[in-house]
DNA sequence: AATATCTTAACAAAAGGTTGACAAAAAAGG
DNA sequence: CCTTTTTTGTCAACCTTTTGTTAAGATATT
């Protein structure tokens, strides 16, 4: 039944547009030179699309953005082309898709008034295309990380209100969630990973940036934010079987009691199980981790490494 | 009994035209042309919507804003609609899967039990799938007040852990912000409105449930989180010009600093605007709530009633 | 009496379709 | 490395379909 309305057209050439990010002018090119896709008609006319054309009108745009000719592509069919493009991604070294330093800087300051003028939806709308438009690493490095130091910068030099931080984190945390779960249905395979911290930790946007990052790399991610009981956390690995945790420092309180409550952590785990310790106050706990055989990555790009490399070791 | 009230033809076609962000011509040129929603009359003659035509009428707003084209999908069934709608907004590919049975008790077994498992994957499909399938109001009412109040007294007994409860609320509060932000776009021209709490507060589910009610019935809404403080509170008031506040009271510590508050709150603002109080321990404040002429609204219910009434006497 | 609603009809703006042309970018040729 | 050819995205001109808006005249509500 879901077969079957997969098989039916049903969208208008606008929506096939937003949906790929195709403009609808090349759509009608791609199928007037290459039958690309063979649009069925409404009675007047119009282009009706199934969603089986939309999956391949997206993997040819993923195609041309790897550097294929569209000549060359637009009569294959999704199998082929799905394997070619798996092969071009795999063999690109990520330069593809990469955006314009314009494009960001523009985002950058439309988020940037929105938020001085408390515009909650065009906040809203300014991260959806952020995200639309910048590769997921880029969108997390390049804009939300800069936006989220700004943030904290302004409101520390007064220049931007209380009212205004939270509101606009609240947007962003909002924003940060909604990739967490777009993405998860498709790393249920991954290896599983909880993220969280321990009592008297705020929540922090970073650790939420960190999820999606482990998230990006191919692990299955648990979230459980923040302020939990380590003994808590231990009974949620044990439950869903994680064979990874990370833990975000970033109050400088109490560092005696949770490196205490890493090194238990540790020790109800079984042997084999990794640590990784996040945050700002992550460096200050040197000391531990080498006892525990914990990992320390104080910054996102340095987490990105060592996810990358664990993920290598437990495949 | 609240089923039957969302069944029952009731509002006017100005009502629905400033809740769904439809002006009233329109309403009735989809009427006329596609039966998008067949109204009742009165003896004489004039339209009567019900609660779950409203949420059509939403729904069809959001996919002609979303690029399909209203004589295409007018006629189709609310279900159909929220999965065209899901797909055209979140530009992935079908998360949402159409469950083949689906009771309110079905939903919270399903529920319960992925928190009982700890799978988030399945709990945002549960939500979703709940949202998809009853009313705004039926799925504040009928299924996640009940679910909430599950979570806290389980977890209170002792038979739900803390790690549970905090994994769950975190799916909740995602699904919420996302009702929150994605009907926001069509409340616009609606009376402004802040709901929020002040210093000492912590973040609760419960405000942000009264956040989509108020939207529900038309207000354009900015939530801005918990702990604010009050002077804050104005400065955003006044920048964005929102006539009404809701102050949200949960933690009974620091009543007096509170009710000082909030009458400061009041003598900053016009004579004229409204404050309302929410909360667990709103009925506490009966005393200032005189004094300032603010209106304590103690549950959902209420609250509903109030801001409706508000509604008709601001405009 | 002022305001809101109903019906019908007409109008105008938005969006889609076709064709053809053009220029930038990529590929081919020398 | 430079020139020529091919490829491909974009746009304009002109027509059709779809859809939001407005007007007019009658009825209902407050």
């Amino acid at each position: 039944m879901t077969v079957e309305l997969s098989k039916k057209p049903r969208h208008l050439i606008q929506v096939v547009g937003r949906r790929t990010g195709i403009s609808s002018d090349v759509i009608r090119a791609w199928e007037r030179r290459y039958n690309a896709v063979i649009s069925q008609r409404t009675e007047t006319n119009r282009r009706l699309y199934t969603d089986d054309d939309i999956e391949k009108l997206t993997l040819l745009k993923r195609a041309t953005n790897a550097g294929r000719r569209i000549g060359d592509i637009a009569r294959l069919s999704y199998d082929d082309l799905f394997e070619l493009v798996m092969g071009d991604e795999s063999n690109t070294t990520r330069s593809y898709q990469r955006p314009s330093t314009g494009t960001v800087m523009e985002l950058f300051d439309e988020a940037a008034s929105a938020i001085d003028l408390m515009d909650s939806n065009r906040l809203d709308v300014t991260l959806s295309n952020a995200v639309a438009m910048l590769s997921t690493t880029d969108f997390l490095m390049e804009f939300l990380k800069p936006l989220h130091t700004y943030i904290n910068d302004e409101c520390g030099r007064g220049s931007l209100r209380y009212v205004q931080e939270k509101f606009a984190k609240i947007s962003i945390r909002n924003c940060l969630s909604n990739l967490y779960t777009k993405f998860r249905s498709s790393k249920e395979e991954g290896p599983k990973i909880i993220i969280g911290s321990l009592t008297s930790e705020y929540e922090n946007l970073d650790t939420l940036m960190h999820t999606i990052v482990a998230q990006n790399i191919g692990w299955n991610v648990t979230y459980v934010g923040n302020n939990i009981p380590h003994d808590e956390l231990t009974y949620m690995a044990k439950k869903i079987s994680a064979r990874t945790m990370v833990i975000a420092l970033n109050n400088p309180r109490d560092m005696a009691r949770k490196s205490y409550e890493i090194k238990t952590l540790k020790a109800q785990a079984d042997y084999k199980d990794n640590i990784v310790l996040i945050g700002s106050q992550a460096s200050n706990y040197r000391q531990i981790a080498d006892d525990v055989k914990a990992v320390i990555s104080p910054d996102l790009s340095t987490f990105r490494f060592t996810l990358e490399r664990l993920y290598g070791l437990i495949r």
